[in-house]
DNA sequence: ATAAACCCTTGACCTAAATCAAGAAACAAG
DNA sequence: CTTGTTTCTTGATTTAGGTCAAGGGTTTAT
């Protein structure tokens, strides 16, 4: 699994299908790839993603790491969970600003410099759409992670991680239960006790699988932008109407 | 102060001046400035972004209103507080997204359609250039107050923001104190104690000036991203030396 | 100048979630 | 399978900040 100069066009048809390089082929983006590297992370490592040293646009080709803040107690906040084929841009970031990287997983990273991005944005107009799109996206998780982990009670939350996970995939929870419950700003142990509350509503979570007794007991905590995503978002059961 | 057509062409060096138009002529922004619409808002208004209807790029020109999220409860966040300059793009969110504009005072906004950005960037290599940049310092901003929000106490949180104030400005609280408190999270009530608070460690805020006795108080509540323009910054006084 | 509205402060009290502590489960390695 | 390690759960207790209530200031409008 350890890529390397030799085998890196085997990959090429991997980053194609990333929403980074939509409706772009692979000859424009031939000088790009040719510029990619790849760089390994341990378990339990942490980086600091500072753009001074990390002026680059990285991409989670397999493992999992979070990206967090830590403050001088030592309490810590997770910004975002990034897994595979996730992108984390520490080139777009102040030159002040530091954020931890701390690998959850052995991670391989591929990466691509600023400059080479900046080359192949003045090159194709619609990798710079493509940027801009994934700066959006990124505007707008953070907004809406914001709203979440501000007006929410650990209950709700709990409720809104659950029914974001059975939408965007397969009825599973994607991440241990600590590291959810950091990713939702709480203690393990609240994440726990919101857990049993839920399930006397229905909701059980059973070794990662998510079991509901009738099939809409998480819609209440649903929010607009995920219902969109869901089978029943415009039919009458969904409270989006 | 009310800007119409006729008089449109007055603004045009107020724009240029904006960082959105960064190293762009006054030749080469015409077509988008010829698009230029204008909107006026109320105090005490209540506007929803969303992308469907404000698929535009905003910039306020005059008066002063907050991006915020109610839930059902009617609990509020503020994301942004929005002043003279600032821009807001609901262009850029998803179309389920809603954010609320709430109007603090009589505002006016500038606004340019998605159509007409999108023709600008596609012309002007700069400009989607400026976009990215500006995309990339909203992530940057939510980031730290995430940061700021979660990880610190209310009497952090007063010292965090009278430091920025003083050093991005002139010594003085921009805003009412309950639209400060309501931005960074918290009641009025709790603002008020942490001021007193903050009063016994040498820090007043007399009418909205900030007054310190011996004028590195507010280091400890300093971060690297404000403190990088500060006076003080890298002098050995400096907590980020 | 006076009233009305709004904003701010202070005190008493409450509550959701954090912390602390101790087991129980789950998982990994030999 | 056994042992050690990490993760999760449950209970008891604490606490920061929210809520409620009342009073004081300041600004705006007539």
């Amino acid at each position: 699994m350890i890529p390397n100069k030799e085998h890196l066009e085997r990959y090429h048809s991997y980053l194609l299908r990333l929403p980074i390089f939509n409706n772009l082929t692979q000859e424009e983006l031939q000088p790009l790839f040719d510029a990619l590297q790849v760089r390994q992370f341990h378990k339990n490592e942490i980086v600091m993603f500072n753009s001074k040293e990390h002026s680059r646009l990285y991409i989670n080709f397999d493992g999992l790491f979070k990206l967090t803040k830590i403050d001088e107690r030592g309490d810590e906040i997770v910004l975002k969970i990034v897994d595979k084929k996730d992108l984390v841009s520490p080139m777009h970031f102040s030159p002040h600003y530091d954020v931890a990287a701390d690998f959850v997983k052995n991670t391989t990273l591929f990466y691509f410099s600023q400059e080479s991005i900046a080359k192949a944005m003045a090159e194709h107009h619609q990798f710079s759409l493509n940027i801009v799109q994934y700066l959006a996206d990124s505007v707008q998780s953070l907004m809406l992670s914001a709203e979440v982990l501000r007006l929410k009670t650990a209950k709700e939350k709990v409720g809104w991680y659950l029914v974001h996970s059975k939408v965007n995939a397969t009825f599973e929870l994607p991440y241990s239960k600590s590291l959810t419950a950091a990713y939702l700003g709480m203690q393990p142990e609240s994440f726990s006790r919101a857990l049993s509350e839920l399930k006397k509503e229905g909701v059980i979570l059973d070794n990662k699988k998510i079991r509901l007794e009738n099939g809409d007991e998480l819609c209440t905590y649903c929010d607009p932008v995920t219902g969109s995503n869901c089978a029943f978002f415009k039919t009458s059961e969904c409270v989006h109407h």
